[in-house]
DNA sequence: CGAGTTAAATGAACAACGTTCAATTTCTTT
DNA sequence: AAAGAAATTGAACGTTGTTCATTTAACTCG
């Protein structure tokens, strides 16, 4: 089996991401290997290396790909709230959902460390800055006496905030305690950090 | 070179974890290899397996011996301020702290895996909770008219904004915008959480 | 003091990993 | 049909975690 078998580059390409997004978000990270990979879309190792650099930058694309879906969500959520802190709540709220029912791709979002402490890909830093700017979007509204500068520190830091139950839920380490589910956690968080932006100044 | 030669099982013990604790400060846990711990104290590969179940047990070892480290310096830093608002700032910026000057050890808390889903030993789970502990006691005072389990909420809440805060800057994600750096994020977080916690009920 | 026993330490072996690239195979062109 | 080009392969290399038969040193006993 040789040159121009059956499908292009492009072709290859797509079905490789597809086929890992399956390996992924099944195994997770670890389950993910070339040969594995390859042998689901019918090639070997090598034909990897023809469409990726590496298996670091197609795990880079899958995590491309696992943000798109993820700010497709979190817009319509955010879309269809009434009140501003509502539209927080609920892009807390989805998001949590989200890292809960994909917890394997939204685990190798963070697991996946490019190698050295090279910065990643500007593409890349454009959708995670996406995903902040729907959080100042909504924030926007609440916070109409700040300076945008103080907007994104608030944004960010209630992101952060927000990422890190996630992170919590998920290494399972509030398992034991039943009151204290992600959800619970989100909207004390949200709830008492608007309340308290409301309150005073930053 | 054979039996007792020089170390007990205990010293072998000792010596492997402090020369991962080496490694792993130096070159992150990707670094860490049986057969380069095993040459780092002057033994093969084989031996380690004498003395830890395998590279899992021992990291999860480390790792203890991190959170001990890092409650140590925690507690001290709570014990030596004067507010209570103080001592839940204090305690963040000191962990913010820890995880800049010890990125690896620290990013190998989270890091690190269990193989399946099966849970973590409860010897670990203890030093987990023993820090989320300091969160509560810090914070009892400032919430005298919450319940056991709304305080409970509020530390966990408070405290995994806080770890979020930090796994977000050593992403570097927020590496660019200068105002925006985690001890920033820490005491926007903080402030505002405890602003609105004292200004209604949970 | 030498022989025999016991246990510590080794390191070859195995399967799997990422990555490369000469070799092979198929398609296109002459 | 022969030659050329290009796509795909898969053997190879160096690494990884883990096991366990073999070796080697120390201790015990006659």
């Amino acid at each position: 089996m040789a040159r121009r078998s059956d499908h292009s580059r492009e072709e290859i390409h797509a079905m490789a991401l597809a086929a890992a997004e399956r390996l992924v978000a099944e195994h997770g990270l670890a389950g993910l290997s070339a040969r594995k990979l390859a042998a689901a879309i019918g090639y070997t190792q090598g034909t990897l290396y023809l469409v990726f650099r590496n298996l670091d930058d197609l795990i880079l694309q899958l995590n491309g790909r696992t943000l798109d879906r993820m700010h497709r969500i979190l817009a319509e959520r955010a879309a269809e709230c009434s009140s501003p802190e509502q539209c927080v709540l609920a892009l807390g709220q989805s998001y949590i959902r989200f890292a809960e029912s994909n917890p394997h791709l939204w685990g190798a979002l963070y697991e996946h460390h490019p190698s050295p402490g090279e910065p990643l890909p500007d593409w890349y830093q454009v959708k995670v800055d996406r995903m902040f700017q729907l959080v100042v979007q909504a924030l926007g509204p609440l916070a109409a006496d700040l300076s945008p500068g103080e907007l994104d520190l608030a944004a960010h830091a209630l992101w952060s905030g927000v990422h890190g139950i996630c992170i919590l839920a998920q290494s399972g380490t509030l398992e034991s305690q039943g009151e204290l589910t992600a959800a619970a956690l989100n909207e004390s968080l949200i709830r008492n950090y608007l309340s308290g932006l409301r309150g005073r100044g930053a």
